[in-house]
DNA sequence: TTTAACTATGTTGTATGATGACATTGTACT
DNA sequence: AGTACAATGTCATCATACAACATAGTTAAA
């Protein structure tokens, strides 16, 4: 017995995906049978059925409401879910769309870190800044050091959601600096305005700091228009 | 027993994460110990441990090997890029730390609205803020009318990396609310910033805008913290 | 009558033990 | 030495029972 491929977990969730968006069985937003009749329809012990529910939830197929029942998600995963699309420049979405985020963003993160960074945090945002200045002399990799400054700014925010999403937006701006020409003005622009911001940092002025990194996306956006 | 929040399999699977990662009791490419040892260990059923493990499979920490073991994932995956964990609240990020982001990117956006909806926009944004209103009267589905309001603004925005990333936000949301106790507060709150809220963008008042969507905000964090 | 507490029922979540399937190692027989 | 086979350790699946949760209906108290 149990010829064919893989687990029978997975078989199951591929049997069940398919009575749903192909078969059309459950229509969207619709309660499935529960876990004993279901299995017991699918020939299979309900423990494999709940490994194949538990697979489809996280592929937001499914939605599990204790107590009530197993549903059909409202909307099948959007595409719009897939946020590696924010990352990729090739989506036409707008640059100057993806500035105006981090102009929202950065400056209300410089603001949080202000109030919570610890000390420690603080002299390595400091470290960051100078190596920063330093490659950008000696002709190094002074973008990605730019990019740690920022990040430890991030975390010094102690928000676990702007950790994660700075990622994301630091990829795409990654991809237009690549085909941007003016990388020169942008490196004189990016040491005087770390500086700033660093200064203001340090004292721990919050609407100081959250103004130099608003100029500072200003003059990103004023520089990658020319 | 069993206070606490939450599945206790998602639970163990928190644990299990932070037993790798961060105590790096078991370094990349080594192997856990057997099922029933570790299930011993931390004191679950096997059933539970084998839940957290699949879980931790389909996020990249851990590799099943049939008959020989579990290992852990020889490179932990790039957790900035899987910005499905941003709406899943299983990824234990705190609730507050997703409010403070609205708390930045909403009131934000309205003002953005302010400028550019046109006026078709504005119409059709006032239908929302009606409908749930409507819908809040006779206990229909006001939570999915008041996202989609949300939503009419974020759109009217014309951002178009503030469209992408809402989804995200919003299911994050979703989710809280499913577990939120004081629900009923909360659709009152609603309903009368929404009124204050759509009172302003009407006028075009960006900075009156802002402020209503700031002191939602603010309502909703409140609410929640009770 | 209204409202509060309780009960009944249906559902997902967890525990336990047994058995099957797979991979590796050891061992005996030729 | 080499091959077949047995033993062992592991994950995969099954079956059953009970716990925790959600809701609706019923009963009892105010």
């Amino acid at each position: 017995m149990n010829l064919r491929k893989g687990k029978l977990s997975e078989q199951t969730a591929d049997r069940l995906y398919s009575m749903i968006v192909e078969q059309m069985l459950y229509p969207a937003g619709s309660k499935l049978p529960n876990e004993n009749d279901l299995s017991r329809e699918m020939n299979v012990s309900r423990t494999t059925l709940r490994e194949a529910i538990s697979f489809l939830v996280t592929q937001g197929i499914l939605e599990i409401r204790r107590g009530k029942g197993t549903f059909v998600a409202k909307e099948l995963p959007d595409k719009g879910m897939d946020l590696s699309s924010l990352a990729d420049v090739r989506s036409r979405v707008r640059a100057s769309d993806l500035f105006e985020m981090r102009l929202i963003f950065e400056p209300a993160t410089v603001a949080l870190a202000c109030q919570r960074a610890t000390d420690e945090e603080l002299e390595n945002i400091r470290r960051k800044a100078e190596r920063m200045e330093q490659l950008s002399r000696e002709g190094g990799d002074w973008p990605g050091a730019d990019q740690e400054f920022h990040f430890a700014i991030i975390q010094a925010s102690h928000n676990e959601y702007m950790r994660r999403l700075y990622p994301i937006i630091n990829s795409a701006v990654n991809e237009i600096l690549q085909i941007s020409h003016n990388r020169k003005s942008m490196q004189d622009i990016a040491v005087a305005d770390n500086k700033l911001i660093l200064e203001f940092l340090l004292k721990r002025d919050e609407a100081g700091a959250r103004h130099a990194m608003s100029i500072h996306m200003k003059h990103l956006i004023n520089t990658l228009q020319e």
